[in-house]
DNA sequence: ATCTCCGGATGAAACATTTCAAAGAGCGAC
DNA sequence: GTCGCTCTTTGAAATGTTTCATCCGGAGAT
């Protein structure tokens, strides 16, 4: 069953049928006929591992990514798996599950299968899981945050302005007549990304002159949706209740949606809510939820760009030069933040 | 940067390093040692694909679903990948879109990497795709699908009873008082599992002893949220609308939600709903929906370990058994479809 | 002193490919 | 007839592991 067993059949050489393989134009009609004739009636299928050994890296390219249950990530794999699979790259998905010992496994698991490249969006801020990367020479490119430049040598990057969506949230919000409005957030600003969304949602309230108290946080211990619906209980324990609530992710949002139905709070009359990352479910909520979108798909058909660019640029001896590709949110505006009647 | 660099260093064979890596018990204490300091230091990482050329199978197990944007799926890929990777196995989910082309494509790449297993959910209903797995002589296991026993050597299959989910549902929403049932399904019957909860549906209204015409289908040419949404125009069509859907999945069912909403009719008062799948967002929509729960984790988990059952089994040369389990269904009764007033 | 055993280390074969220098076969030109 | 050229094909090396039969050195038994 190997490239062998076609030889023999066809009668020629284990040569020659990698050669029909790998560069048909290079052998006879007949011959080539012939072969390819064996291969189709024995189903021979070529070893990847002996391939790949032989090249010393494989055709795969690594994705890892924070939360596979977050349909954000989804679309990222998705833009990134379309763009690899053009370039003739499989992707081998793994989720990380936020946590640093998971990447560190899954990370080295992809050295372990050399793979051609690996997207990441590191669960770990220091960086320091992407130094076995860089010391195996596997080029990777960092989705949805920016490198911390750790040693200099950085890394390709696409993301999103975190800070202007988190601006645009909140100026939004406090243009529709807001000046009481809760962040939800999660786990406690570990994530840059949680930090930007807040700094930008400060610029706001102090580019509208108003007070920084205007903004007060709930901290959730996940991204997800039932710690949203739990923040709703610390929310309405705040004494002067919030008018708005801006969640960290869409999730959560729809976690403190679902909450405030439940106890009867009407949104947007009585409390407006947006959230981030406009996830399809956001849209397709009973109140569709005003949010930060964020062009997933097409973080993750850029990002794999860059690592096929690069990969390319490796094989060739060219130089590379690392690039921080930086997206512009934008707000789309739904029902859960309609004009608030004047108070 | 190969085993050979690490012996040289350490001033041993390849034999005793790949023996430290593999079966450490079986060398000298501070060769050991001191072939380990080598490794840490060198970082060095055993190439994959080396060792599964001489292996003959990689330590990855495939995974083919239909749709990684279907919560659903995502689940059933957490619950077998916590398996693998405990049993020491790589997954690479993939994601065919339902595809048969697609479907094709993907399970010959995993053939091309001598994956060790493959977990699938079968896009193709002929089984046509899987004769590749068989013909390669690698053990699969078909989720959420029973496999239609082609050339009577069948395989293993997890799936979940959708002719009584179906009936569950529809009994639901017949005990609570409705009388005439929409049916939203998707792809026109193509898939077995849209085809057994239909059929489910028909026999609740049968063992009611209600006519046939009890139940309507409103059919769309995908299982996803905008169509949920579309299907609304078609169902407000109908004459004598129906006072309850049963959507074919939770998507087609927070679409359905969506749009009724939009156009003011009130979910459970004016119209009942209830889904399948019983994915998070489900229960989080602002009217929690009413689903059939299908235990994804657990297929997924089951499914898993079938495999590594089945690999193990081939390796040590003892008979196998193919088996097929079918799990039950339960019905979260939620917001959605609460007892109607009496009409 | 010799024999036996045993833990531990070794070296080479095997795995399935790709690549590349070299060989071979035609063939036209001299 | 031989040289040079092109178009095909070939055979062998190289890739990084694992495995296994073999070998070695020393300890204990006779």
């Amino acid at each position: 069953m190997g490239i062998k067993d076609v030889a023999q059949q066809a009668g020629v050489s284990v040569g020659t049928v990698s050669n029909v393989i790998n560069r048909p134009e290079t052998v006879a009609r007949a011959t080539r006929e012939r072969v390819q004739e064996v291969i189709a009636r024995l189903g021979y299928v070529r070893s990847e591992s002996a391939r790949q050994l032989r090249a010393g890296a494989s055709r795969i390219m690594g994705l890892l990514v924070l939360d596979m249950g977050n349909p954000f990530f989804v679309d990222v794999a998705r833009g990134a798996e379309r763009t690899a699979r053009a370039a003739g790259l499989g992707v081998m998905v793994c989720n990380s599950d936020s946590s640093p010992d998971e990447e560190a496994e899954y990370l080295s698991m992809f050295v372990e299968q050399r793979v051609r490249g690996v997207l990441v969006t590191p669960a770990d801020a220091t960086g320091r899981d992407l130094s076995l990367l860089r010391r195996h020479q596997i080029p990777y490119v960092v989705v949805d945050a920016v490198v911390e430049d750790g040693d200099g040598r950085g890394a390709c990057s696409v993301s999103v302005d975190d800070v202007i969506g988190g601006e645009m949230a909140v100026a939004h919000l406090i243009d529709q007549g807001h000046r009481s409005i809760a962040f939800v957030s999660g786990l406690g600003h570990d994530r840059p990304q949680i930090r930007d969304r807040w700094a930008g949602a400060c610029r706001a309230v102090a580019a509208a002159g108003l007070p920084p108290e205007t903004m007060r946080e709930i901290s959730t211990d996940r991204l997800d949706v039932s710690p949203g619906a739990d923040a709703v209980a610390s929310l309405l324990g705040l004494r002067k209740r919030p008018t708005a609530v801006f969640c960290a992710n869409d999730m959560l949002a729809l976690g403190v949606l679902q909450a405030l139905f439940a106890v009867g709070i009407k949104v947007p009359e009585e409390i407006a809510l947006v959230g981030y990352d406009d996830i399809e479910f956001a849209a397709a909520a009973a109140v569709p939820l005003t949010s930060v979108r964020q062009p997933a798909v097409e973080m993750g058909r850029l990002a794999a760009e860059m690592l096929v660019r690069e990969t390319m640029a490796e094989e060739d001896a060219e130089e590379h030069v690392h690039e921080q590709i930086v997206l512009q949110p934008e707000l789309a505006v739904r029902e859960s933040s309609r004009r608030r009647l004047a108070p």
